[in-house]
RNA sequence: GGCGAUGUAGCUCAGUUGGUUAGAGCAUACGGCUCAUAUCCGUAGUGUCCGGGGUUCAAUUCCCUGCAUCGCCA
């Protein structure tokens, strides 16, 4: 069997975080369980990297546009070797085949008809690089950008994306695992009960250069998604290569519910008018939050992959993120958090038992693999729970249950703990007559160790790997063979352990250890969570504003947060005092107090620095005024 | 405004077609063990199963309604 996973192309407006983490993890670690499973793995990601944002990105950063994507690009590329994840494939939507092959498939599509041109006048906003309708304005402003969009009339060529709604609406029904959790199936089969506009797929030149020109007419450039979506198949080459037709029949997309719509009503309806299948399956997940807030780079609560793993390493951020999160539903992080994982199920559970384990090996069966003797119930218990775990374990990693699949293990690792408790080995040890159950004893705690570090690989390939080198086995091959119970070899050498997983301080290393180990990697300007936390942001609401005479930078701003603090903000240019009453702004709780012409200031409200202007970082009003932001 | 999801222990969640005393992990308290990374094992708990109404011999589960949160659509 054969299996193409991907992930979403990352736009590179934004540097690498959390959420892009979390998407790459999942599709690594089902490739690692699809090729343990025995398959031809083929697992790609990579980069989006055309359109206006980036344009703009680029000039904010006195760069060109493809200086720009080179460089944001590798900063994803190179961040996930970091989190040992291990794509075969990275695209790019700036490389030559891949422009090649869209225009190629615009062509074919515009030749058969389901292209066609049109003129349609509309509002239009700069910031969100699209057209609003009336309803989505707030007084009359882009509720985003809050300012008011342009009405543009405009020349576009639209894909007749309306022609593939019945069909694509019967292949969902027909098919209930194209689109899964069942809630987003649902979400899209709502939204097909409406009669599906025709989709807007190009921009004029003269608004966007950036992108890739439609090969039937020069003024044009494609706009996102059927530059976007078309890189699945164009990291397969051109539909007659011979990787294509081995991969696309069972090509799989990991995303995040915000592109829910175009994967699962654009993509499909697209290749339908190429004439070619649909993909197999789409898995989507939720959002992390950062404890009890969105994460967002307004709110400046955004982790990126590198600090995660300077502070925890990879593998307990893979586990974490996978145990932690019912794929599908969102969920939250904290450092907290992550610790409480790390030491209580991987310090204390896991790698105290595989020490444990191999110790006595080495003390009381002169660290050799023993033959065992003839089981008793006991034995024999431990060994069907391990039997039941690899079943659970195959269906809830099949089924993209991550949580579910990792807690199988889980249990049998607290079965294994009790074991020893209730066998005693130490006690046994003592007497002679017990060698032959002893050796049972020690047989089946290592078998089951061996089965552990199997499933655990693909989450795990690090902590698998040192469970590995312990107990003398190299675990190659396909599960099938491998999960059948005692395929471990008596007399084989068993290593002196190695810890697994530190335990950590909790309060202490998490805060302080990681900091100049960040350093040491060479990765300056990087800051841990735990520094970051030393940064009290709060929710505060203007209550007064005025201006400071002979200063036409400095407003004093009088906020609630919830106690009432006097703020010296430098952004007079910017804003009238009368515009700022009642916001809900992020304010800097914990800074040093500083005396501004005369006028002390107890905090510094946060603002976004676009272009020359300055946006304070607002929250909507149901936010509680002295909230915590993190 | 329309549609939908969710609401269970302090926290994160599981609860199979309605059926005894509603579960797991973490956190808390106490006890046991000493092989082990001060780890492990056991015991103890606490629950208006979101509120209200209904169907039923019986409702966390089914129906209606309200509230809260979230999502999609407009």
């Amino acid at each position: 069997m054969s299996t193409y996973i991907t992930t979403p192309i990352f736009y590179v407006n934004a540097q690498p975080h959390l959420g892009h983490a979390y998407t790459t993890i999942v599709a690594d670690t089902y490739a690692r369980f699809r090729r343990l499973c025995g398959d031809d793995v083929r697992f790609q990601t990579g980069t989006d990297e055309h359109g206006d944002k980036i344009v703009q990105a680029a000039e904010q950063a006195g760069e060109s546009p493809q200086a720009y994507v080179d460089r944001i690009s590798a900063l994803f590329r190179d961040s996930w070797p970091l989190l040992e994840i291990a794509p075969d494939n990275f695209i790019r939507t700036t490389d030559p085949a891949h422009i090649k092959n869209v225009q190629a498939i615009l062509q074919k599509v515009y030749d058969q008809g389901d292209i066609y041109f049109s003129e349609y006048e509309g509002l239009y906003c700069q910031g969100c690089e699209r057209f609003l309708t009336e309803k989505e304005l707030v007084a009359g402003n882009c509720p985003d950008h809050l300012k008011p969009p342009a009405r543009i009339r405009e020349q576009n060529y639209f894909f007749r994306m309306s022609n593939y709604q019945e069909w694509l609406l019967d292949h969902i029904n027909s098919n209930p695992d194209f689109i899964t959790p069942e809630r987003y199936k649902n979400e899209m089969l709502s939204f097909l009960s409406e009669p599906l506009e025709d989709l807007c797929i190009s921009r004029p030149t003269s608004r966007l250069t950036w992108g890739i020109p439609l090969p039937f007419d020069a003024n044009f450039v494609t706009y996102v998604w059927f530059d976007a979506l078309i890189n699945y198949i164009s990291g397969l080459g051109l539909p007659d290569e011979e990787k294509f037709a081995t991969y696309w029949p069972v090509a799989e997309h990991v995303i995040a519910k915000d592109i829910l719509k175009p994967h699962a009503i654009f993509w499909p309806t697209m290749l339908r008018a190429m004439g070619l299948p649909p993909y197999k399956k789409l898995h989507v997940h939720g959002y992390w939050n950062m404890g009890e807030t969105k994460m967002s780079k307004s709110l400046g609560n955004v982790v990126g992959p590198r600090e995660m793993v300077a502070e925890f390493g990879a593998d307990v951020v893979r586990y974490f993120l996978l145990r932690d999160m019912s794929f599908g539903l969102d969920a939250s992080f904290s450092a907290a958090a992550v610790v409480d994982r790390q030491n209580s199920d991987l310090a204390n559970d896991l790698g105290n038992l595989f020490s444990r384990s191999l110790t006595m090996v080495g003390k009381f069966m002169a660290g050799k693999v023993p033959a065992p003797g003839e089981p008793r119930q006991i034995d024999t218990d431990l060994a069907a729970a391990c039997s039941t775990m690899v079943t659970t374990y195959t269906r809830e990693m099949s089924a993209f249950r991550f949580h579910l699949a990792l807690r199988a293990i889980w249990e049998v690792v607290g079965k294994a703990n009790k074991y020893i408790v209730e066998t005693a080995p130490w006690e046994m040890a003592k007497d002679e007559e017990q060698r032959g159950q002893l050796s049972t004893v020690f047989y089946t705690l290592l078998e089951t160790l061996r089965l552990i570090a199997l499933l655990v690989e693909p989450v795990m390939p690090a902590a698998a790997a040192k469970m590995r080198a312990g107990l003398g086995v190299d675990n190659q091959g396909d599960l099938a063979t491998l999960a059948t119970w005692g395929r471990l070899t008596p007399g084989t050498a068993i290593a002196k352990p190695e810890p697994l997983f530190p335990r950590l301080e909790k309060k202490k290393e998490a805060q302080e250890a990681p900091a100049p180990q960040a350093e040491k990697d060479g990765l300056p300007g990087v800051i841990t969570f735990a520094e970051f936390g030393k940064v009290e942001l709060r929710v505060a609401e203007i209550i007064a504003a005025e201006k400071i005479k002979k200063s036409d930078r400095l407003l004093k701003v009088t906020v609630r947060a919830p106690e009432e603090r006097t703020i010296v903000a430098g952004i007079a240019e910017f804003y009238q005092p009368h515009e700022l009453l009642g916001r809900r702004v992020i304010i800097v709780a914990n800074l040093q107090p500083a005396k501004l012409m005369g006028v002390s200031s107890q905090g510094m409200v946060l603002a976004a620095k676009d272009g020359d202007r300055l946006v304070l970082a607002t929250v909507p009003t149901e936010v509680a005024v002295g909230s915590r932001v993190a």
